[in-house]
DNA sequence: ATCCCGAGGG
DNA sequence: CCCTCTGGAT
């Protein structure tokens, strides 16, 4: 195992490398929650919670066929909507969520997604994740970057922070990668926590990072 | 710190 | 069985 990097400049040289092979490696890592604009972005975002983006999908479209803009699903009723979203996990929050989201975009947003960190985070719902979720995938705006718990552990492997919290983790990865990239950023780390860089057993025999991973085995 | 909650993998 | 999956609200 190799040693943590202890200085800013080793900890960039770490996260130089892996965006550079990271890219290399998922030259097609994008978002993977299925939507055709900000609005339905935010509704699967919501729905992501503690559920694998896959079963996301198999509900999105029965979702957005029902309730295809915040005026529909402000006006949804909440047992309905809990029946489509049922096997995503935490259904009554989300369903309550949803609804409760979309009554704001009516009430405060023209029924429109809001574009800014604090306007996002207001909605039910919504966390910081989650408004960079939006920011960075539905807007192109990098005004954060998205900590989920791929980008968690992945940070925390490479030896990029120690930090547990999520909000830590952000600024701690922020002056560590080009403000362009940290959208891409997370998807990159995500596509590679899923595939490679596993939470429970992660095969770092088949990791292209491994030679400046200090976790690697 | 705890709750919300379902599904799949090991 | 236990852990994990693009968390958020209390």
């Amino acid at each position: 195992m190799r040693r943590a990097p202890r200085t800013v400049a080793e900890k960039k040289r770490i996260a130089e490398v892996v965006l550079v092979a990271l890219q290399q490696e998922y030259p097609d890592a994008h978002c993977e929650l299925d939507h055709r604009n900000a609005f339905e972005l935010l509704c699967a975002t919501i729905l992501s919670a503690q559920c694998t983006d896959v079963r996301v999908n198999m509900v999105t479209p029965a979702l957005f066929a029902a309730y295809p803009d915040a005026a529909a699903l402000a006006n949804a009723k909440q047992e309905d909507v809990e029946e489509i979203v049922r096997t995503t996990g935490f259904f009554r929050s989300k369903a309550k969520n949803l609804i409760a989201m979309a009554g704001a975009l009516m009430d405060n947003h023209n029924g429109e997604v809001p574009r800014t960190i604090d306007e996002l985070v207001a909605l039910a719902g919504v966390g910081r994740k989650t408004a960079n979720v939006i920011l960075g995938n539905a807007f192109d705006i990098n005004e954060g970057i998205v900590v989920d718990t791929h980008v968690q552990r992945l940070s925390r492997r490479f030896g990029l922070t120690r930090e547990a919290d999520a909000v830590a983790i952000e600024r701690a990865l922020m002056p560590l990668f080009p403000r362009d990239k940290w959208a891409l950023l997370s998807h990159l780390l995500i596509w590679h926590g899923r595939r490679v860089c596993d939470a429970r057993k992660p095969r770092c025999g088949e990791c292209v990072v491994r030679d400046i991973c200090p976790s690697a085995e």
